[in-house]
DNA sequence: ACAATGATGTTATAATATAACGTTTTCGAG
DNA sequence: CTCGAAAACGTTATATTATAACATCATTGT
């Protein structure tokens, strides 16, 4: 959870239109709500889903379109990350940093939808890029999706 | 590709109905087509796109709701694997081996869906359920999906 | 033979996503 | 300042992926 409060969430926002400026584009409203959204929902959303959040929660009214094209641009702008193991969508935990990230790896609470950014040791993903490239494949990100269950969704059938 | 011909493919499918039989289930008729047409497409296809091969290369005639539940059927019985990033499917590549396997890992072709199944050192694995332990997560399984490109869709932007 | 179960057929609809085009807004060049 | 281009946003339509719900048919053990 990268905003608890709305004193946090107002940083980040601003935060983000720094980003974006730095990439020659611009954070408007409607963007700057979604990312908001995303930012209230604290966990991974599909498109409908955070138009519902922005919606209920934010009093924002967005169209699905809307928001499908307001995340491609998020997106872009690495403000946002697509996991495409859920159609669902999450705000990069990262936006407040300034240093530069390895691409990032996602646990995924397959229960709950909570998800974790971590970063994989370097010589593990050189490993796996390694591997890859012997069976004649080259990466196309080092992004890794990893299906889990958070520690408050226990697996099911695990031992107790 | 596991199966490059007529009859490479007879062979596979009897193996699978074997397969079945230990589960105590059976690989009908229909299923059998379903498994056929992913061995003819030898790429990861969607459910909708395996009607169509099934139609226009095998001349089975399989209703999409069918075809469905078939996948779900032969992924529990361990002859199809669901590629959750791209939502396709493909046969399992270790349908006429004997020995059990470790979870797998896939290397999709962005471009072509073109996959390969890989077996990610074990070390490298229990390095990444390690890094999942430790930010408070379980890992849901070991397998594992990959974005690429193969060698023979080269990587848009890349140096020649 | 028939009841129970499993397999398949059928219809409807939900959920995710993109295309295509029109309108409004922004903003720099003149 | 204002006009034209580009960017942003609105709107409608439709494609793609997936599941629910219930009907019918087939198989099998008794």
């Amino acid at each position: 959870m990268i905003a608890i409060n709305q004193q946090a969430t107002k940083r980040v926002l601003a935060q983000a239109q720094q980003q974006c400026l730095a990439l020659g584009s611009k954070l408007t409203t409607k963007r700057s709500q979604v990312l908001e959204g995303l930012l209230v929902a604290a966990k991974a959303v599909s498109a409908y889903e955070l138009t519902d959040v922005c919606r209920d929660k934010l009093g924002y009214d967005l169209l699905p379109m809307s928001v499908y094209r307001i995340l491609e641009f998020l997106e872009n702008n690495q403000l946002v990350h697509r996991l495409n193991t859920s159609n669902k969508y999450i705000a990069c935990s990262h936006i407040t940093c300034d240093h530069e990230h390895q691409p990032p790896q996602f646990l995924i609470c397959k229960t709950c939808d909570r998800v974790e950014e971590v970063e994989v040791p370097t010589p593990i993903m050189e490993s796996v890029a390694k591997a890859t490239r012997k069976a004649g494949f080259t990466l196309a990100s080092s992004h890794l999706e990893i299906e889990c269950y958070c520690n408050d969704c226990d697996a099911p059938g695990a031992a107790t």
